[in-house]
DNA sequence: GGAATTAATATGAATTTTCATATAAAAGCG
DNA sequence: CGCTTTTATATGAAAATTCATATTAATTCC
């Protein structure tokens, strides 16, 4: 019997807190794919910058971090590593030359190329699983949610 | 114009991938809330454990850390911080002398109860602003897609 | 009932992340 | 134009996190 109670109201909070809500499926369902990228030979941070990637290569940094929802002193570090091990290339922009540019190098692609495949596989058996109207209707209502709170919008 | 190709399908990939969409969602979801728990003097992973105590108050280190969605070590050092700043208290089980129970000090709860309410009113804005049937049913979907990624269950 | 195994927590070194700021380039403006 | 302000990225020290493992207690099973 676990306790549960909270705020002198008696009902738990924390697991019915969207916020947590949020997290915490996006926690597990990403944990499940983490030991594949690791398996890969990438860090998460590096799948995440690999996946953003592939959606804007040539991406500046700046624009890089905020895509992949991390810090831009962070970002540079991974892009860093990233280069090391040749998945990576940076260019500085000729119209601009305080941009530096992030490009997926051939092997980089080719890596992402298979980490996707086996992402949507993935995603698809989430999918399935949950089945029927609420796997029709997440993908549309996080969108939404997103498109709210990112004005400027990521995507 | 922002570029936007793939997988040579020549569609995004990332943007609409449901472990992006919900890592994106919550990342910036959350950030909002936590400038107003930096602002009351804690740190981020110090709010998430404050409010899973409040849910469950005496918990043991290691559930504690599932639910804050974090490595055991990682939570045993949140909590040796949010002892000493008196937020919370460790007691050796008398039933089970391995395991620590963390409980909230009354400070702690105080804290934690002003901060549940931020909480609480700011998803309500958040799903006032999602509006209708989207809002309606966004936490029972995670709720559900939860319950399936989570088999023994966090709640 | 002791030896081996499993479970719960803590600890320390190595790594990663953050925070503040340096550096450098572009834009604004008087 | 020069000067100030803003924008973009990098860097380094400080702080937080991870990973492997030590420690201690309970459980299992001869």
């Amino acid at each position: 019997m676990t306790e549960q109670k909270t705020d002198a109201s008696g009902r738990p909070f924390v697991v019915s807190y969207l916020l947590y809500l949020l997290a915490a499926v996006s926690h597990r369902a990403s944990a499940e794919f983490h030991a594949h990228a690791r398996a890969a030979g990438l860090r998460v941070p590096e799948w995440r910058v690999l996946a953003c990637l592939v959606d804007e290569d040539g991406a500046m940094v700046t624009r890089l971090a905020r895509l992949s929802l991390m810090e831009q002193s962070r970002l540079t570090k991974i892009v860093d590593h990233m280069a090391e091990r040749g998945f990576v290339s940076r260019r500085s922009d000729p119209e601009d030359r305080r941009r530096v540019r992030v490009f997926l190098t051939d092997t980089g692609r080719d890596l992402a190329t298979g980490l996707i495949a086996d992402a949507q596989a993935h995603e698809t058996q989430i999918l399935k699983d949950l089945g029927g109207e609420d796997a029709e209707r997440i993908k549309p209502i996080l969108e939404a949610l997103l498109a709210q709170l990112d004005p400027q919008g990521d995507g």
